[in-house]
DNA sequence: AGGCGTTTTGCAAGCGCTTGCAAAATGTGC
DNA sequence: GCACATTTTGCAAGCGCTTGCAAAACGCCT
């Protein structure tokens, strides 16, 4: 459909566009960003030479001149993971939606630049959504110090400056836990993730109360950390199958662990769900691959992603306001990997 | 002139670092982009100014002033798929390394707009990647009008013009079929790619040459069209299951699809590897914790991406040269999924 | 028709940076 | 010590866009 005009090469400008419709550029620029003492018919010449023209903005002109780039940022740990890889749909879906591009930006290999590397994505992005478990604290003091907008995914913030979303991680460890409980089994190991993470303690609080609840004792041995990442799950189930008193059931904290405890739990001769029942959290789409399929907490990432966009763009048009928090209910999603014990 | 104007944001600029350094802001301009005619000494005063002040450069200004922003484009098509994880990890990883920064698209919602799309893209970053099979056409023309720079993942390039990486699909695909025929399999059924994919059509030759080498007659009904979707491999399973004279191995051409056909194959009753073999391509993680594990031909995805980045710059610094292609081979890995025929 | 309050519009001044060009500094040979 | 070739450096002019300010248009009143 692009037309006869023109000079494939050279990016049509805002000037280009205002000779085209008589007007100044100045009025294109208002036209083009919805500033409202336009004349209508004016708005309407310049939209269509604009059209016409096929012009397209320059974001990087219109964020150095102090507009917005449209562009946000998205800082991530690593790609290779599914819970990543699903709040990100969210997110890129909210955010084309609403008409931004996203940057993204991922830890690993800035160990000790955080503060250029946040100054840095601060220079081009119109804010930043953070789904950096670990290093969080260091960028989030970086970037509250700029004031600049920014959501936390799946991280609570005590100081409450920051804007935030996540799952109901202490009930969704409490249902998984109960159900264990409700189908028998008594001994219920846990691999949790980093307990530095606001997310592991919550999850971890959750399996106590639970445990507490149903008068069971509390085990500390059953209770191994783990990282969230798979390698580790595999070493912590093995921890937990070398219990002189083994347990029945292992709920990991994360799918990934679970994957992980799959693997020892099947290595080790013992078979999922008869010897041992596994509880996962997150339902990442894995989950519903394995076999036995994994039962699991399933928390609503793509809708996290969603929803710390929003979050942010509130921010955005609203500078002055303060930061949104929303948690999200998890669901208890039952598959193959639980059963009462033998 | 510049002293006065601080907004709490971004302070330091060049000519902050000029005056502290006692030289003028093109002299850190200089100094900064490693222009050679620069003294030593001044050299070292201007990076110790930077140093000591914390600059960091505004990208978006670079761009403008016809620098490079450093920034390189990645296109996709989707998040939530291992393969393009594992390639976005390659290409994170190498663009880390370069010192370069990365910006995702998605070509999802943007029907229609591809041209305006690929001129915003192009008007932020240095150069392109595109993972983007099937839309990429449009977004080819586009690109190529302005010559930009460019690399193609996994798509042979008919005219040339852009650079590329891929896979020895024909080979991988020759080999898949090799394995199963010397397993004992006669009857093998094929779920492709989308047909229009240059993947999916070099490895369906693959497929033929192996069967034609040990004189196997080819059965076209035993060839079905997929889209290397999950949802689409479980239709195809399905269709190749209800043919009268069952085939006892399927070849998914990619690992995605064999997911799909695994379910499909399961939930009719039959087991795997047992009554049926199954195999697939490219090794993304999941094929390594389904049960039993997937044989595959595994792509270097990660390795692909690294390429895909060096590919790129290479056309940066040396914008006259030809551009490069690269086929990385496949590797056949034979796990738990197939075995000889009953 | 003249006056006044409101819209609309245009101009100029940057945003932080790169770069061509010319001036300044340095070095060389004699 | 001088003329000239060679580094180094600084200045100015933008890149494409936003925005404060003031001028121009317009509307409506008397």
């Amino acid at each position: 459909m692009s037309a006869d005009n023109l000079r494939p090469n050279q990016p049509v400008t805002i000037y280009d566009v205002a000779a085209a419709a008589g007007v100044s550029y100045s009025t294109v620029s208002r036209v083009l960003n919805g500033f409202e003492f336009v004349k209508e018919s004016t708005r309407v010449k310049v939209m269509d030479a604009a059209e016409r023209l096929g012009y397209v903005a320059n974001l990087q002109a219109r964020g150095l001149a102090g507009g917005r780039s449209n562009i946000i940022g998205l800082l991530v740990p690593v790609l290779d993971n599914s819970y990543v890889s699903e709040v990100m749909m969210g997110i890129d879906e909210a955010l084309a939606r609403a008409g931004f591009n996203l940057m993204l930006f991922t830890t690993h290999r800035h160990a000790g630049k955080e503060q250029q590397y946040a100054s840095t994505i601060a220079s081009m992005t119109d804010g930043l959504i953070l789904l950096v478990p670990l290093e969080s604290p260091i960028y989030l003091n970086a970037i509250r110090e700029r004031n600049y907008p920014h959501v936390l995914v799946d991280q609570t913030d005590e100081s409450g400056a920051s804007a935030s979303v996540s799952g109901t991680n202490w009930h969704g460890a409490y249902e998984a836990t109960q159900h264990l409980i409700m189908l028998g089994h008594r001994r219920i190991g846990v691999i949790t993730g980093l307990l530095e993470l606001s997310s592991a303690r919550e999850r971890l609080n959750g399996y106590r109360a639970a445990l507490q609840d149903y008068a069971i004792p509390i085990d500390e041995s059953l209770i191994v950390e783990g990282d969230y990442l798979q390698p580790r799950g595999y070493e912590a189930a093995q921890e937990l199958l070398k219990l002189r008193e083994r347990p029945s059931a292992i709920f990991a904290m994360n799918d990934l662990s679970a994957l992980g405890a799959m693997d020892a739990i099947r290595e080790s001769g013992l078979s999922i769900p008869e010897d041992i029942s596994l509880v996962g959290f997150d339902d990442i789409p894995q989950a519903a691959i394995t076999h036995p399929k994994l039962t699991t907490v399933r928390q609503p990432l793509v809708q996290m992603g969603r929803i710390a966009v929003r979050l942010l763009l509130e921010q955005l048009d609203h500078p002055g306001s303060p930061p949104g928090h929303e948690t999200l209910a998890t669901q208890l999603v039952i598959r193959a990997s639980s059963q009462p014990p033998r």
